[in-house]
DNA sequence: TCTGGGGTCCTAGGACCC
DNA sequence: TCTGGGGTCCTAGGACCC
């Protein structure tokens, strides 16, 4: 006896204009209305409902610059509030879970990947319209799902389902003719590993469409694009190759916490609190995955648009791989005093942590064993920090004073939150289960 | 005046060693 | 002091994704 071969299939979905879906579900007036979500400190937009869209507001667009015409045309228009649009993915994967019975494999906040098991992939068509189905009535998002039998092929059905088709379904399925016909209808930017760079690399070469790429020659692909187009390319025919899009939290391998300051900042002292809050961020993020950092990188730069941009970086390395947020902060003051140049007025700043290991898993360094007391201290207040945060609404009630107040002029600009920004959310009724 | 933030992977080139 | 090739490791920058 032989097992039999099943060749794999994914199933993709994909949340529809996500961030704008969220602000929806609890503004049902703006049914069929168009709206925009804003990035941080409401300078561009970042997400459009299909209305927005129809009116020919761009991804990207500076806000300003759409300001009198988004009043004219009553668009409603938020201010990002990616605490809600966490907990809303949250609940959307968890129903995906529920009617697939098995892990999904999330790509990002608003898709996930599916490997179908025979008996799923037997019924794929109704697996499909059961998920597009339950998802809207337990969260109240509209997704569309792509299927196909490699990952870059079921994200190419997903265009088409968001594009092409009414139902907001597609399968790429096995019958070559009309793959032939939907592939010379789609132009090759629209690929998933295919960006704009790529693209017009392509087209330079006279290669338009999916049916022109996949024709191509595999070995001059490789040549020509890199080993990641290559892949894309043998993607594309069928063939998996791209196998590792979920990584856990113990796996990443940097975290970066940068802003846009909401006013410009001239002065040292308001950078160190700037720095000093993002990197506290970052440390909070450390800890919650069981991480220590080998090396910090801060940087802070004037404005991209303007003439003369000025940027300053600068790094360090631990002695020991770390988590705690003194030790950082003191970092910071030492990075900063070293860095800092006065007179332009700095734009944005950011800090990166990286050479992530698990804590615990650190080599000891024989410099360092008579620390061991102290570290314990430390991280007992580490723990306690963490434990009052997430108690008091983990708005940082209780950090390190050289953070500074709340009213810190580089805070963000956030005008145009939903009113269920901060908390309450959690109490409404999303779920219209039945 | 006003222009997002957070990730990953690949490659080329330099440093260094044998 | 110079000659030469091959290997590895690291870093900066580019490209891609959402």
């Amino acid at each position: 006896m032989h097992a039999t071969f099943y060749p794999p299939r994914f199933l993709l979905i994909d949340c529809n204009n996500f961030f704008a879906s969220c602000e929806r579900i609890f503004r049902p007036d703006l049914e069929g209305k168009p709206v925009i979500v804003l990035s941080n400190n409401d300078g561009c937009v970042i997400a459009r409902s299909n209305e927005a869209k129809a009116l020919g507001i761009a991804m990207g667009e500076p806000f300003f610059r759409i300001k009198p015409f988004a009043e004219a045309r009553h668009i409603a228009v938020f201010s990002s509030n990616f605490s809600l649009y966490r907990d809303i993915s949250h609940r959307v994967m968890d129903t995906v879970e529920s009617v697939v019975g098995r892990e999904v494999e999330q790509y990002s906040i608003d898709e996930c990947f599916v490997p179908l098991t025979p008996s799923l992939a037997a019924n794929v068509a109704d697996v499909a319209i059961s998920l597009r189905e339950t998802v809207r009535r337990h969260v109240n998002i509209p997704v569309s799902i792509g299927i196909g039998s490699t990952r870059t092929l079921a994200k190419l059905a997903c265009y088409v389902a968001k594009k092409k088709v009414s139902g907001n379904v597609y399968d790429i399925g096995g019958d070559a003719g009309e793959r032939e016909r939907l592939f010379a209808d789609i132009p090759v930017d629209e690929v998933w590993g295919i960006g704009r760079r790529k693209g017009k690399k392509l087209r330079m070469v006279g290669i338009r469409t999916v049916r022109d790429f996949v024709r191509s020659d595999e070995d001059w692909i490789k040549r020509f694009l890199t080993v990641t187009g290559y892949h894309t390319l043998m993607e594309l025919r069928g063939i998996p190759l791209i196998t590792d899009v979920v990584r856990g939290a113990e796996e990443r391998k940097s975290i970066v916490v940068s802003r846009s300051f909401g006013e410009k900042i001239r002065s040292r002292e308001e950078l160190v609190k700037a720095l000093s809050t993002f990197v506290s961020k970052a440390c909070v993020q450390l800890r919650q995955s069981g991480l220590v950092a080998g090396d910090m990188t801060l940087y802070f730069e004037s404005s991209r648009f303007g003439e003369n941009v000025v940027r300053k970086e600068w790094q360090t390395r631990f002695m020991r791989p770390t988590n705690d947020t003194r030790t950082m902060v003191h970092e910071v003051i030492r990075g900063l005093s070293a860095v800092y140049e006065q007179g332009p007025r700095y734009a944005r700043g950011g800090v990166l942590l990286c050479s992530l290991q698990r804590e615990g898993e650190v080599c000891g360094n024989l410099l360092f064993l008579d620390r061991e007391e102290e570290d314990a201290r430390q991280k007992k207040l580490m723990r306690v920090l963490d434990a009052v945060n997430r108690k008091y609404t983990g708005n940082a009630s209780l950090r390190y004073a050289v953070l500074g107040g709340r009213d810190a002029q580089w805070h963000m600009r956030q005008e145009r939150l939903s009113g269920f920004g901060k908390e309450g959310w959690n109490n409404l009724p999303v779920a219209k289960c039945r």
